[in-house]
DNA sequence: CTGAAAGCGCTTACAG
DNA sequence: CTGAAAGCGCTTACAG
């Protein structure tokens, strides 16, 4: 408590044990060949000086650290579940995690950021890294593994089966006999968002309902990219009587634009999103969506990397997790029926 | 792409760029006196290589990281939402954030653990850190700031005002018409754990109902450790018309037993919590609470903390954060007013 | 304007 | 069983 200046390093324990640094290190790591009385000697030291290793020395040091690394560009509902994923798949493995968070650019996409960060912690900090939701294709000298790839990329990667889930949005929105569904796309680097698109025109087509570019808005993923996407779809005479957005950031958007302009909702609109993020149960009312669920994307990516760093992966590279739709109070026939 | 061979180091960016490695560490932190064309060639170069310098040996050489640490022991919801908040708060502040997450522990209280990793952080990779809940008093030779501090503390620390949320719980409570009000105890080393009790047994001497021992669970603030004082508050005959619980975790689990034990809430039972997590809300009925906006505990922290390190903090060092009452199906009027 | 050298706190061959 | 020395990838006086 009263010991609040300059860190207790090694060469302050060697000098309070009588022994060279080399010996305190090879007790510290436990490692064979030294003395009981010695090892007693630099316990005590350490005990007394209340020594920790520094993290940052030893893992320049030692090629392997033990350490593996998220990167993450924002802290959404959606990165926390994540997170709550990978380090239940963590425990107890004898990995401990680091989490780097960029402080310049919460709640934007910053073009590159991931990659800068995975390269200066993966030389050196950590064994691995999971990269959520990058701008671009990464690459690494170490392992890494990729939730939310962009499209086309070949590293290791973790999603949720985006095309099926879509496919379920626009079905069971059919199904209410809707014929006009708008749709407000994700950031369309991304494979998720290519996939969420596919499944609304395929699932579309499959039915003999004819596209419509005037339905389709190009949002980002980000919610305040749905704003201006919500009011242009929605002031048309010919407005759709669904909107479905690819995802709940956006959904949620969606229906806050709905109630500006006097709809309500489902009566007048039926809204979709896709994620399934807490704020989506709580919302009024309460919002139909994809469940993702966004912890076992958290948990397979922790699980994959893990046996990548160790060396022990046999399966594939590219894991899928299943998706399910949530019916709630945001989606209903809409009013007049045309003529199913 | 194809660079998955070992790292990019400065060295073989001073051998491409035909200066010394001193030069290219001028060039990349931006320091005068390097000609233009010593620049442009340093430039090239690292552009080439994609050179990006590692994390850890800057840090260990420098003293100032503009790296900030935060340390916990596990990733439940309320994490997360503190995570948000510093998130927030470090936003376009220059200063990167770190969160260290051990693995060994997950959703458990070791002892020792934060001082631990603290230690091992504080001396080279962070400039300060957030230590969220610790077991113990800590210590560091740079900034450090606790949220939910141990009693006696004496390190800077934010904390919800316990006292006045749990005297409200109580009132609320005595005012639907409750007299045998049980209490479920968190972690007693914790400030928070003693001004919750406190709270509780002021409303009710304010209020002449006399204290009953028997009346008293002592949790630790885990879910699990609820389940079995909660069976042993239901099985006397005297049993109590209403529980508060010292966590929100801890209440759901009195919420289960209760229906485990066939009695209704609120019919039979008044549950009240305390942190107000998202998953009270979702509770089957909703769970009365006490919101202590978990967010702004983090937000508070990480200004706080900020001020700590570039020296410019002029106000207290120990902040306490409103809380709100929230109240929802989990709290009615006990079955037979006993005669108020 | 630039480089050689020392050193941040560790670990690991290499001698002895 | 133990220590002196080199080196992980950087930065920073110190010379020139």
């Amino acid at each position: 408590m009263a010991d609040v200046g300059a860190p207790v390093t090694m060469s302050d324990v060697a000098r309070v044990a009588g022994v060279s640094t080399a010996t305190v290190s090879r007790v510290v790591n436990g490692r064979y060949g030294v003395s009981a009385s010695t090892i007693a000697q630099v316990r005590s030291a350490i005990e007394q000086l209340g020594y920790e290793s520094s993290l940052v020395a030893t893992s320049l040091r030692r090629s392997r650290t033990n350490v593996l690394g998220l990167v993450a560009h924002s802290f959404q509902s959606y990165t926390a579940e994540v997170l709550k994923g990978v380090m239940q798949a963590l425990s107890r493995s004898g990995f401990d995690l680091i989490i780097y968070a960029n402080s310049d650019l919460y709640g934007t996409y910053a073009e590159g950021w991931e990659q800068r960060h995975l390269t200066r912690l993966s030389g050196t900090l950590t064994d691995g890294c999971i990269v959520v939701t990058p701008w671009d294709e990464v690459r690494s000298g170490t392992p890494v593994v990729v939730i939310d790839p962009v499209r086309g990329s070949t590293v290791p990667s973790v999603t949720a089966d985006n095309l099926a889930g879509a496919t379920s949005v626009v079905e069971h929105l059919l199904g209410l006999g809707h014929r006009r569904i708008g749709f407000i796309a994700g950031r369309s680097s991304l494979a998720s968002a290519w996939s969420r698109e596919e499944g609304y025109r395929k699932a579309l087509a499959a039915a003999g309902v004819p596209f419509d570019p005037a339905l389709i808005g190009r949002g980002d993923f980000n919610p305040e990219s749905a704003t201006p996407l919500a009011h242009a779809l929605l002031a048309g005479a010919d407005r759709p009587t669904a909107i479905f957005a690819a995802s709940d950031g956006m959904a949620l958007k969606v229906l806050e634009v709905a109630k500006g302009r006097g709809l309500s909702v489902p009566g007048d609109l039926s809204v979709v999103g896709f994620d399934n993020i807490p704020e989506s149960a709580l919302a009024e009312p309460g919002l139909t969506t994809v469940d993702q669920s966004m912890y076992r994307l958290g948990y397979e990516a922790a699980h994959l990397l893990k046996s990548l760093v160790t060396g022990e992966w046999e399966g594939h590279r590219r894991i899928e997790i299943p998706t399910r739709l949530v019916v709630r109070g945001s989606t209903a026939p809409p009013r007049s029926t045309p003529g199913l």
